[in-house]
DNA sequence: CACTCATATGAGCAATTGCTCATACAATAA
DNA sequence: TTATTGTATGAGCAATTGCTCATATGAGTG
């Protein structure tokens, strides 16, 4: 606040083109959310095997090793966050990826990560 | 474990290919870490500043209105994780993004978060 | 040297997270 | 109907997170 160091005026301006280049509030809340629902191991799992194919609680269970319930959980964060659809079929529910965004953050963050 | 839902042939494909499909555990976790690097509002608004140019600390607090004690510690998570590096200069030190892949995530996630 | 200023960091805390357990709900079968 | 099975969800908890406050470090100044 009383920083010397940003009362000159070219800090005063770097510090005005910051805050305006930054996106709304809001888009950054959103953002971050997004962010969030991948930075969990077993939900990142979740979301990696369902970029390989539809796939019904009860597999994804077995497949990650996880309780039911644990995966539950995280398929709603998922949900709330229209990260994820699904649809019924008699007593199971398929879920997929929501849409190509997803599968885009997701091949952009693997291909990241395989590096040094 | 016992459910019926899981002992059929079809799931037991379906499980082992999904099992296959999944990077290695390490990876995950890498990969985990990254996206929760980006899953903070503030650390989020750090990076995306830094996309704009290089900051010294004390400009990025101001331009986000939090205290210099609060972003030095986001940028000691940002810098553990190697999405940003940092030259110092007299007494200021100013930070920049690590490379190109963040750029990418910050760009996928930021498209994204402008849809409906 | 002492002093200032930009930055870094440890301690402590309220808030959040991710799991388990128990239970509720939904769809089919007997 | 009741029983069974796949899924959803609330409560409760240990662990983690993101901040503040106080203090340390490091670099320039006088």
């Amino acid at each position: 606040m009383s920083d010397v160091c940003d009362i000159t005026s070219v800090s005063e301006l770097v510090v005005r083109e910051v805050r305006e280049s930054l996106p709304a509030e809001d888009t950054v809340q959103r953002l971050a959310e997004s962010f969030r629902a991948l930075s969990d191991p077993t939900r990142l799992k979740i979301l990696l095997a369902l970029a390989e194919r539809e796939l019904c609680v009860c597999n994804l269970a077995t497949a990650l090793r996880m309780s039911q319930s644990a995966i539950s959980h995280h398929l709603r964060t998922l949900r709330s966050l229209r990260l994820v659809r699904f649809r019924r079929e008699g007593r199971m529910v398929y879920y997929s990826l929501a849409d190509e965004h997803i599968v885009e953050l997701l091949r952009t963050g693997v291909e990241h990560a395989r590096e040094p």
